[in-house]
DNA sequence: TTGAAAGCGCTAACAC
DNA sequence: GTGTTAGCGCTTTCAA
């Protein structure tokens, strides 16, 4: 496969020198004569020599990479950490070694002994939430940190969105917008950043002298589908006038299917989501949300990690990253209480 | 870092047996007597033993990894097509290490540099456009397969879309429905995949006797502004009834303008894309578009590099892939000749 | 079948 | 400053 590579001894040779000051020029772990150094560069050049970076990984016990895993590369949420956490640490002189789970916690396990096996200097991942991620769980190889983004598990470094500040800032922005009958297209119960969301968001509107009826969040995986439930919400009586959705994409089953339906977006329902994926801006009207800052969580978690492989000996430490409210054109003030229906 | 971790002696002076024997045991390069594979097997369980994937590289020459480099993995468009890429190199023992360019030639160079020091297997390439791809050029690590992906180079492998086809099917689509007049939106014109989109469109423009008035064809880079451009067009007289953009993010640009500018789509204007980017189909009215089978072309570029991996020798291949137009809701049968204006 | 040993390309300790 | 060499964990002759 690979041919006849030039090594380390052939560039010694041809510049007329050892080995050991080769590699002492290429670390700078030796100062090297200035002529020595540059008939050593030159050779470099001429010979095209690359120095395998496998065969001193054996040598320092150091791979200077490390994995990324996620339950899947193609969805924008992830993709754009992935994109962040690739730039973060390429900078720094380590590889990203991807690996997509498809969302299947079989995989995702198989994927970690790989990592295990190509002795990367540590990892970061993104659990699949199959089923609510546990909110603790072992160590796999000892000496090798591992930083959890987008989930909170204890005892570990994790960076996340701070979810229910999230749920809080959507409340406080319908609430203030002096809607009073509100529905909710929440995710699954188990999923802790759904919890979060919703606990934020019950919270908040507490605090303006609201709550949520029971009839009024539907729960369900946080899909397209489920955002078209938002059928079964308009129907209740009284009909609430705005709809808070746990992430960007029920928001937008729940906005397609309004507008299938007739309704005008704002004028007679308001709609929120939760993310901040790149279409949100895109749709007319556009999407008010919560905007998760994923670049941050992608460069916190990924320079987090850099710390740690460092040598630095932190605490496990979660990071919570601010979410703001992003207000476009889905969301606007009730108005006075709907004239002649 | 890593600390003291379990090598092959371990298991094999814990197994009472020569460490030969286990790596025979372990790549089945030899029988093994079944009472010893058993203790050996036990061994390494009971060890937690997992080969040094790199130590393994540097005696074999392979290290069963394959370098992915694209301009920006959270394009949508190109994080599908590493899914897919991630997948099947995956399902073959292969470690994706992934490379984002960031649309930036330099930091491309530099990616295949460390790639190279990372001694890949092979290589898998969206080239970052900056201005346009060469039609040809060098390899650089001989004996390093390459397959280019979504570009055509001369005399290396590629995958692409069939582009012409595509431009083509996107007119036919148009004519069908009885446009006589349309305005496009174009990408810039010396990106090729742009070129050939528009040759394609042309050329079956022309088999239905229609034609592409100078002005009515808008060039500037693919992106949401371009899009935007589309009140130029509506502006000509007389009036374009249908729009063809050459990429799904321009489309989606003029979709959003159009309906600021408070035009019914598709009743008064029909609009056409290319890519079927996921949130094509969520738009309101969803998108017509030409689609490209990003999977296959995933697909196909891992299977072919993988051919080349098993050491297949293949003349250099430009596989095209089919596109297929996906007729939605913003192409409409243009209503004979508008009536009273 | 199994075992011993050389060597992949590199670094780092040590000697000069 | 520079040169020599052991050895990282593994595979693969070759001999037993």
């Amino acid at each position: 496969m690979r041919g006849k590579v030039v090594t380390i001894r052939h560039v010694a040779r041809r510049a007329g020198v050892a080995v050991g000051t080769v590699s002492h020029y290429l670390n700078r772990s030796a100062p090297v004569a200035d002529g020595t150094g540059r008939r050593i560069q030159r050779t470099i050049d001429r010979l095209g020599y690359r120095p395998d970076l496998g065969a001193r990984g054996l040598r320092v016990r150091r791979t200077q990479s490390v994995g990324l895993v996620l339950p899947n590369i193609s969805n924008p949420f992830y993709s754009e950490v992935a994109r962040e956490v690739e730039h973060a640490l390429w900078e720094h002189g380590f590889q990203t070694l991807l690996c997509d789970s498809a969302g299947d916690r079989e995989r995702e396990r198989m994927h970690l002994d790989g990592l295990e096996s190509r002795r990367v200097d540590g990892i970061l991942i993104i659990r699949s939430s199959g089923r609510a991620v546990p909110r603790t769980e072992p160590d796999r190889q000892p000496g090798v940190p591992v930083v959890y983004v987008d989930r909170a598990v204890a005892g570990k470094h994790s960076v996340t969105s701070d979810n229910r500040m999230g749920g809080e800032l959507a409340a406080r922005h319908l609430a203030e917008l002096g809607h009073r009958r509100i529905g909710v297209l929440a995710g699954e119960k188990a999923v802790l950043n759904v919890q979060q969301r919703l606990q934020g968001f019950r919270h908040e509107l507490d605090r303006h002298g609201l709550a949520l009826a029971d009839d009024a969040v539907i729960n369900g995986p946080q899909a397209l589908e489920l955002g078209y439930e938002v059928e079964r919400l308009v129907r209740l009586q009284p009909r609430p006038t705005a709809v808070f959705a746990t992430n960007d994409i029920v928001a937008i089953g729940a906005w397609r299917r309004l507008l299938e339906l007739g309704f005008r977006i704002p004028q007679e329902i308001s709609l929120v989501g939760f993310d901040d994926v790149e279409m949100s801006r895109l749709l007319f009207p556009p999407l008010t949300t919560v905007s998760q800052d994923k670049a941050a969580m992608g460069r916190q978690a990924a320079s987090l990690l850099l710390r740690l492989l460092q040598g630095e000996e932190l605490p496990p430490e979660h990071i919570l990253i601010a979410p703001r409210l992003v207000a476009r054109g889905s969301t606007a003030a009730l108005e006075k209480e709907e004239a002649p229906s």
